[in-house]
DNA sequence: TCAACCAACTCATCTATATGACTTTGCCGG
DNA sequence: CCGGCAAAGTCATATAGATGAGTTGGTTGA
């Protein structure tokens, strides 16, 4: 399975938009004749000493910003190489520089012959970047590479909520404040597994309801992504090891007191602002934790 | 601080060393004109199907094997990329290509206007690619970005074993065969937070004995590099919460069946040849597992 | 209708070159 | 002896172009 996504159509924004035409980085590069034009702005004086900041950084900060600002649309070509260069006023060398790391951030894919997209959060992604929970490894006859399995969530509570200061924290708003607070319960291999208990804060998500929440065509990230244009790009997780809770061992088949693994995830879209705050409950009798730092990298490719 | 590490006075290695030549990726690269030719060797054509992985790769792939040969000790640094570029007949657009996934990867260390290094095992880099136990986050008065604090090693025995049933499987060896156990307790602020139990195959460390490992300077993947030129590059974890067994258990300070992160690490050089199976016990009341996902990455540098 | 082909477009690889920033070294003059 | 300075070496940034590979859509011809 591909985690790549069709350009959905996106039709002729080619030529149009010449509304939102970027501020070349450097002052008129190529032999574009009289293109754009573009006069005033930009050209810091190149041998300029303190702003000296990189211009594929500057480029990868116009993209990020644009990206947050959702001026494509997930799984939404970008402008071609050549036309962002033509744009900004620099080489294609130096877009490319600009997105290689947005695209080894996984906020970017990139496929020959067809573009560049905004990536999705597909359940691929979720399996191999978002959800580390897998089958122990020294459980009988796997294996090693075996493919992992998409958890199947079962929705236990959705309600209205204010923010404890342990969420307020790390969501980045007020005690107090208004929270939609969601309970999952994930299944793996028809076992409950997994207690998911997840905070977001209400004013992002307008409208969001159990009903919308439930009737999601893939995954959470990607109702956040699809409905509300917010991309997670990343997540930092804290494990620990905890003493069941009752009201977690009742729902997963454990015994109150027995060990589970606790995980507190945060969220983040661009810029590290935070998303999502989560607190996981894993019973790791037949799972555990995957933590499989940059395998080289380039292998998510293939 | 800094990870970096002086070039330990690479001396007169510049024009010596003929012997080992490298072979050209491309026949004498040079002026367009009539570069095509490419007489014996590579060239496989251009258009051909099956074997065409592109010289970036290639070059990546001797760079690799040459590491792994010892071609340049730890600190040590690399021709330079001009010096690349023409001994293996490419341009150095591409020889930094081929360097950009390594340095990534953490395997060479680049630093402008000195040279590209072959990465050391040195406090700054265990603390934040290998070893992720960091003071719980709730815990009180405590700055967001505090320092990572350096674990202090107590030696509780050096002994050979052979090897059982996991960890065969993990070092990639017959079971029975010989390895050297080594059990670490762990001091976090003074007080003992986990304890590791260590694995690695008896042959690939000739000589190790008690007094050795513990005289090492530095860190245990240090030692490994140091002294036997095994440079690990990556780990695997995987974790689950587990009741404490009696024996850990009187080492942390814990009642037996206490809840405790346990960790079963594989730690890998270069081909992802396994090096070392690690067990460690975790105790999680003041402490946690930090799994932080690429924070984009580039911020590692600074 | 359909298959084959082709043109146009995309990203991927590779070369060649220029300039700047940074470090090290050694010279030179005080 | 020491401080300043210039030279040479290194990686970092940026450009311009050529060629290849993969995709898409339309034309062409049976």
């Amino acid at each position: 399975m591909r985690t790549v996504v069709p350009p959905s159509r996106t039709g002729t924004r080619t030529t149009q938009g010449p509304a939102r035409a970027p501020a070349p980085l450097r002052g008129r590069g190529a032999s574009g004749t009289d293109l754009a034009r573009v006069p005033a702005q930009a050209s810091p004086l190149p041998t300029g000493g303190a702003s000296s900041i990189p211009l594929y950084r500057e480029l990868q900060r116009r993209l990020t910003r644009a990206l947050s600002e959702g001026a494509w649309q997930p799984g939404e070509a970008l402008p071609s190489e050549s036309r962002l260069a033509r744009e900004h006023g620099v080489s294609i060398g130096t877009v490319r520089k600009a997105i290689d790391e947005l695209v080894s951030g996984r906020i970017l894919v990139r496929q020959q012959g067809r573009g560049t997209f905004v990536a999705t959060h597909t359940a691929d992604r979720l399996l191999f970047h978002f959800f580390h929970v897998v089958p122990r490894a020294d459980a009988a006859g796997r294996p090693p590479g075996s493919t992992r399995e998409m958890p199947r969530p079962v929705l236990r509570s959705f309600r209205r909520a204010s923010a404890g200061a342990t969420v307020a924290r790390e969501l980045g708003i007020e005690a107090g404040a208004p929270i939609l607070r969601i309970d999952n319960l994930l299944l793996l291999g028809g076992r409950a597994v997994l207690v998911d208990e997840i905070s977001i804060s209400a004013p992002l998500f307008p409208d969001l309801d159990r009903q919308r929440f439930e009737r999601r065509p893939g995954t959470i990230y990607g109702l956040y992504q699809a409905d509300y244009g917010i991309n997670v790009v990343r997540s930092s997780e804290r494990l620990s090891a905890v003493a069941c809770p009752a009201s977690i061992a009742r729902l997963l088949g454990l015994r109150a007191g027995q060990p589970v693994l606790n995980i507190r995830r945060v969220a983040y879209t661009y810029a590290d602002r935070p998303v999502e705050s989560r607190v996981s409950w894993v019973d790791t009798r037949e799972h555990e934790y995957l933590s499989d730092l940059w395998k080289t990298d380039p292998d998510h490719e293939r």
